[in-house]
RNA sequence: GCUGAAGUGGUGGAAUUGGUAGACACGUUGGACUUAAAAUCCAAUGGCCAUUAUGGCCGUGCGGGUUCAAGUCCCGCCUUCAGUACCA
């Protein structure tokens, strides 16, 4: 019989579909596990090579688990909505709904060829309005809930309520908008319903709010940062404007600190925890207050100013000698004198015109003003020049800063260049070149009351100083801003939300899923705004309480219905717990699914996600865990990282090609006389006829005819840059690199005359082999290196597409994909196939050759040998190692003849996770009538490797010479006595006598001297 | 700049607490089988030198150090990748 893998991994995947093999159940005798994958966005590209990497390794794990005893949950969904659909619907009037639809079928077609063991019975998808049911009823929970920092939770907004109507909200401490009018109970009971709903507005999870945002016009819809390249979209390159819009926004900064806290309870990698803890950014210090001294010739005293700013060093308070303020701050305007007006308004003007982008990427330019004004020192009582200055970001902080010269490089720059003094606190330190920021190896000095104290010593004491003399307090800051929750899109969650008098109500949780309305198209409106817009049918009935047509819209019984849509990140923060219970329409999930499953015990995906959905949900959870749904508020124990594979990229280079650029000058003299051969080639224009007769000729070879003669018309032009570098799709080019010649001139039109040329820019001849330059770019469409699985699969089939990806490197990862290689996985199942199966010639039908014969000494010490390390990688997830034990495994027993059913049997279990399908057939071979799905991992016994002898590595001052076997219960001395009486340890002596010899039992000899 | 990860043959990568560097593969070369190719099998394969029983020298990004012994530990650099960026 042959190792058919097509016919066997279509027969197992159909016998798993049939049979419900990899369901879980939500009880179970079995202890449980959950293995987790982030699920994909259905693209209509399809999978290439790169996207299962993370879903074999988590299946292996799951498979494992499964094998130990373990009830595993091990699902998959999809994250299906988002913009690609979208942008096809407005190319084409294609609904997303089903294009969505068509990309997951073609994810599944592809996922299940592989042979996962994902339970489908649990799939969910985010588009679908079962599944965005509970992602409204969430975003409602959020609105009804505020954050107390008194018991660092989230609580019922009708807490908060009761707290107003009670003491009014002076001494509420909760996350809310910065500016919050004090008021007193009666105030608040004075207040008018709207009043009231808009101060709650101000306090809860999820708000309204005025923000500045990315917009793109020409796409009529808001930008995320990372969707903007160099201050154009990402899409299309159209500008970027900032713009403030009314949008839905999370208090996810309630949570700073618990999610900066939670990451030391988690295993996560800590590249990956660094990042969640830069993007939280917590920054301990203090903020002042600087009393603005009162200016004489500012006329209208309208009472005094001070300027709160805040500071990680209050240590160097006294070596403050200027303040920043940015452009924007609210206060510039108010204490510019009269002589600094004009120059400080001219400033501001010149800010203004720059963008953000060359505001970051101009960091090196120095400029500020001087207001004019001064502020008055808390201790010292001296007066303070006050300056402005684009190095002050308004959105940090204050948008002040208090500037300390000595100790920050910035401020430092800022001085010298505006020639302002710069005082040295520091004891020994030099400061005439640049600010010293080191605070750990610090004494203060000419610093009154903290002279010669540390870091530590002299901030702890100023903020004591500070406080009481009412001008400052400890304080701790945090870079995390709330997130904004609205898109101008329509491939989105619709929210469940109704305006009355521009105020958001909440349609009862019972009403729910509020669905996404159609529309003609999907583009924003002429006004301006989102595709819902376009929605004809898109009010809310709240007599009916369902939604009806615009027409009907009263303002009274029917009201409009919210425009925008949530965005991507909405669905993706909860799908794990949804998991658990994914068709459950009473609850996202019920109480009894939480408490079996707990929470993720692994989650593997890409680290692309790590200050996105990963930061999100994680802010989702701990709120889940606050009103108690949950019952772990960090939602996922453990998560790798996988790392990408890239695509192995084929280059050729043709004569011709693209110009990329045209010099002119006489510059060109001293560029290359001779055509230079890289990446592109640079053609001098410009050449001496006697010195190169041949020259013209040479260029006819290298360039189309037209461009040539445009060339000959344009003398001004003097050298030429072509990019002469294409690629090659990888489909066509061999394991030893070598192009399909034929194949690639077939392949587009305009390469069928083309010319080649070879690495020294000769014109490479028709018979002669070409072999391609190979490059490792990122996997992508334009660079013809995508590798798809299916081809693989149905090449060498699914088994080995799955050893070989876990094969290629460490998990985490990057790494080259080559197609070449898989030849050796291959291989060695071909090779598994024939420890089984006899291979008899003439293409007959070869037998089983199993037996019950007792295996031999050898033929265990294989097997517990490759049980050990097997069980050990996978435990560290380092599934590359185990591909080369059971590597290592097959030889050694293909040589040992082995044909033990003893031997052979359990060693299809270790390999099943990793190779499931030919697992699974050699097992039905064996006579085994079950899946080899749950069969217990078999035991590793350490008597079958026990050892009588050691052959130990006799090396001379640390290097190897030559090996001994000796008995492994020898003693020390006597190992150190046989091996100096060996002969050719006196050979490598020669004469001299040991100054030392080291012996470790079980190890290694070492002999010194 | 800061933070994190990483530098090992032609390539992907192995190497427990410091203890035989290069496992396992790919590729390459030679051979067997074949009319031929594919497939399969066998052998060699870090570099340099020597020898034809055997050997020697150098080798894990660079420069130091600790140690009987360093890819692994310490100090100082260099390079690459990723994230982040005037965060006070």
């Amino acid at each position: 019989m042959k190792y058919n893998f097509n016919q066997i991994e279509a027969k197992w995947q159909k016998y798993w579909a049939d049979n419900q093999t990899f369901k879980a159940e939500n009880n179970s005798e079995k202890p449980k596990y959950y293995v987790l994958d982030m699920f994909p966005y259905p693209s209509g590209a399809g999978l290439h090579v790169g996207h299962p990497l993370g879903y074999i390794a988590s299946d292996i794990y799951a498979r494992y688990k499964r094998h130990k005893g373990f009830n595993v949950l091990h699902p998959q969904g999809y994250d299906s909505f988002g913009l690609p659909a979208e942008q096809y619907a407005i190319q084409t009037g294609q609904h997303p709904a089903i294009t969505t639809k068509e990309n997951i079928a073609t994810y599944r077609r592809q996922l299940d060829q592989i042979g996962f063991s994902f339970d489908w019975s649990r799939e969910v998808r985010t588009s679908d309005p079962k599944y965005y049911k509970w992602t409204q009823w969430i975003f409602i929970q959020l609105f009804e809930s505020w954050f107390n920092y008194d018991t660092n939770k989230a609580e019922d907004i009708t807490e908060l309520i009761k707290l107003f109507e009670a003491e009014g909200n002076t001494n509420v401490n909760a996350a809310c908008d910065d500016e919050v009018e004090n008021f007193t109970a009666e105030d608040w009971n004075a207040f008018s319903s709207e009043k009231q709903q808009e101060v709650l507005l101000q306090y809860r999870l999820t708000y309204l709010a005025e923000t500045e945002v990315n917009w793109c016009p020409a796409l009529g819809t808001v930008l995320a940062n990372d969707e903007i390249v160099n201050g154009v979209s990402e899409r299309g390159g159209h500008p970027v404007i900032r713009k403030k819009m009314t949008q839905w926004s999370m208090r996810i900064s309630a949570y700073a600190e618990r999610l900066l806290q939670g990451l030391d309870t988690i295993d996560w990698t800590d590249s990956l925890k660094e990042s969640q803890r830069n993007w939280i950014g917590k920054s301990v210090g203090a903020s002042v207050a600087f009393n603005v001294l009162p200016n004489v010739t500012l006329s209208a005293v309208e009472g005094s100013h001070t300027i709160e700013v805040f500071t990680t060093r209050p240590d160097t308070i006294f070596g403050v000698s200027f303040m920043t303020l940015a452009p924007e701050h609210d206060l510039v305007s108010k204490i510019t004198t009269p002589e600094q007006k004009a120059e400080v308004d001219a400033y501001i003007e010149a800010t203004a015109k720059r963008s953000e982008r060359d505001r970051m990427s101009d960091v090196k330019t120095i400029s500020g003003a001087f207001t004019g004004a001064y502020a008055e020192h808390p201790f010292t009582k001296e007066p303070i020049p006050i300056w402005i200055g684009d190095y002050v970001l308004a959105s940090y902080g204050t948008g002040a800063v208090m500037s300390v010269p000595c100790g920050d490089q910035r401020d430092y720059d800022f001085a010298k260049h505006f020639d302002i003094p710069i005082p040295n606190i520091f004891e020994g330190i030099d400061i005439s070149e640049e600010a010293f920021a080191d605070k750990d190896n610090t004494i203060i000095a000419n610093s009154d009351f903290i002279n010669g104290m540390n870091y530590k010593k002299a901030t702890k004491r100023v903020i004591y100083e500070l406080e009481q003399i009412g001008q400052g307090e400890g304080k701790t800051n945090y870079r995390l801003r709330d997130a904004v929750f609205s898109r101008q899109r329509y491939w989105g969650e619709p929210f469940p939300v109704y305006y009355v008098n521009g105020l958001p109500q909440m349609i009862d949780t019972e009403h729910l899923p509020v669905e996404l309305p159609e529309v003609e198209k999907y583009l924003p409106t002429e006004t301006g705004e989102p595709p819902l817009g376009n929605a004809t049918v898109w009010a809310w009935d709240t007599e009916s309480n369902t939604v009806v047509e615009n027409d009907k819209i009263d303002n009274n019984t029917v009201f409009p219905l919210e425009l925008n849509t949530m965005p991507g990140w909405a669905g993706s923060s909860q799908y794990f717990n949804r998991y658990m219970d994914p068709n459950n329409d009473e609850a996202i999930f019920s109480k009894e699914a939480i408490d079996y499953w707990q929470q993720v015990d692994l989650y593997i995906g890409g680290s692309e996600h790590a200050t996105g959905h990963l930061l999100y949900s994680r802010f989702w959870q701990k709120f889940m865990f606050d009103k108690g749904y949950v019952n772990h508020d960090e939602y996922a124990k453990k998560l790798i990282n996988q790392g990408m594979i890239l695509g192995t990229s084929a280059f050729v280079y043709r004569a011709g090609g693209n110009i990329i650029e045209l010099k002119k000058g006489n510059k060109a003299r001293s560029f290359v006389k001779e055509i230079k051969f890289d990446k592109s080639i640079f053609i001098p224009l410009y050449y001496n006829e006697e010195e190169d007769s041949n020259f013209k000729d040479n260029l006819k070879k290298y360039m189309s005819s037209e461009d040539l003669e445009m060339l000959n018309s344009n003398p001004k032009y003097s050298w030429i840059v072509y990019n002469n570098e294409i690629h090659a799709d990888v489909s066509l080019v061999n394991s030893s690199d070598e192009l399909d010649v034929e194949g690639f001139k077939n392949w587009r039109e305009e390469y069928k005359d083309a010319v080649f040329l070879d690495e020294n820019g000769e014109v490479i001849k028709d018979n002669d082999v070409y072999k391609v330059r190979r490059d490792v770019e990122k996997m992508s469409k334009s660079k013809y290196n995508v590798v798809n699985p299916d081809d693989i699969v149905r090449d060498y089939g699914a088994d080995s597409l799955r050893l070989y990806e876990m094969f290629l490197g460490p998990l985490e990862q990057y790494k080259p994909w080559n197609t070449a290689g898989i030849t050796g996985v291959y291989s060695f199942l071909k090779k598994l196939w024939k420890l089984y199966y006899s291979s008899l010639e003439g293409g007959q039908e070869g037998v089983l050759k199993v037996t019950d014969a007792e295996p031999t000494k050898d033929n265990l010490k294989t097997l517990h040998k490759t049980i050990k390390k097997v069980e050990e990688d996978i435990e560290n997830f380092s599934f590359n190692t185990s591909v080369s034990t059971f590597m290592i495994a097959v030889n050694e027993l293909t040589a040992q003849k082995c044909r033990s059913k003893a031997i052979l049997e359990p060693l299809l279990i270790l390999i099943s996770p990793y190779a499931p399908h030919i697992a699974e057939e050699l097992w039905e071979a064996l006579g085994n009538t079950e899946s080899i799905a749950t069969a217990p991992f078999p035991e590793f016994d350490e008597s079958h490797l026990v050892e009588s002898t050691k052959v130990y590595p006799i090396s001379f001052n640390g290097k190897m010479r030559f090996t001994m076997e000796l008995p492994l219960d020898m003693s020390k001395d006597d190992i150190e006595a046989t091996v100096l009486e060996f002969d050719k340890t006196k050979d490598q002596l020669q004469g001299r006598t040991p100054k030392k010899v080291i012996v470790v039992p079980g190890k290694i000899v070492n002999i010194v001297g």
